[in-house]
DNA sequence: TCAAATCCTTTCAATAATCAAGTGAAACAG
DNA sequence: CTGTTTCACTTGATTATTGAAAGGATTTGA
């Protein structure tokens, strides 16, 4: 199904989604038409699902990054999801999990006391354990 | 430092950082050049950090997937950090953190025989507990 | 052996990016 | 009020890329 050059125009465009065919051509040693019909081929395949940037969530003024275990205390989660839906600016992942909590939340915030806001909006629906990302290996 | 503009343009890189600069321009009210000109200035001020693409990692062989949350046995984490670094392909990320864990690792995985393979390996280093990712909302 | 399919290259017209020059508005000193 | 500087943007010419069509090489199967 995938050949080594298409892994490498995947590992390439994860690399700059912004570079030219005719340069990821050059990378994977085909032409630039070539390299572009492959590219069109992975995203009729689905595998590859969009492009994007990276952005300096720092600079954007999302310095504090904060995972959030949550345990739902009733068995109806959808005010807790409601809630999250609210959220959209700082809620970056909600992941149901098996494990000790029923979802991993990750979120971004401004500063401490917006986490703090958050936090005591959160506890009317949830309960919570927070894990600060402090840096990233 | 940031105008509304600017926002909007890392609003439609994040959508799509394929779209050419005319392209985006429209979207902004701008000429191709002077999206172009944002753009670059944008990425000099380190805001915009680099173009890459969403690839999904189901299609792409890697279906399970899983944070670990990491209880590092001794004060010298070097042997779990090396570990990790022999562990690229499955390794997403490694978030050092606050909270009761040590570290929280986003792994994936191509099936739950690798993930068990990798976690009789991972507890050579460190205590950890397990989630697995069930879904996302 | 032939036909179809696949994957690639070449060529060329259409389109986009880039560079240089120029416009207009705002800020500011004289 | 005037002249100068700066900034962000536009325009127009040049260069580069993209996309479509045609064709060549290789593989597959009847």
């Amino acid at each position: 199904m995938l050949d080594s050059t298409d892994l490498q125009i995947i590992d390439e465009l994860t690399k700059n989604s912004r570079i030219t065919m005719k340069e990821l051509g050059e990378k994977v040693h085909l032409t630039g038409q070539a390299a572009s019909t492959r590219v069109a081929k992975l995203e009729d395949q689905g595998i590859i699902e969009g492009y994007t940037i990276n952005v300096n969530q720092m600079k954007m003024g999302y310095g504090v990054h904060a995972i959030i275990h949550i345990f739902t205390k009733t068995t109806n989660h959808q005010p807790y999801l409601s809630f999250l839906k609210k959220q959209k600016d700082i809620v970056r992942n909600n992941f149901k999990v098996s494990g000790e909590s029923c979802y991993l939340l990750e979120c971004r915030f401004p500063s401490n006391e917006s986490l703090d806001e958050f936090l005591t909006n959160l506890s009317n629906y949830v309960s919570y354990k927070l894990s600060i990302i402090i840096n990233k290996y």
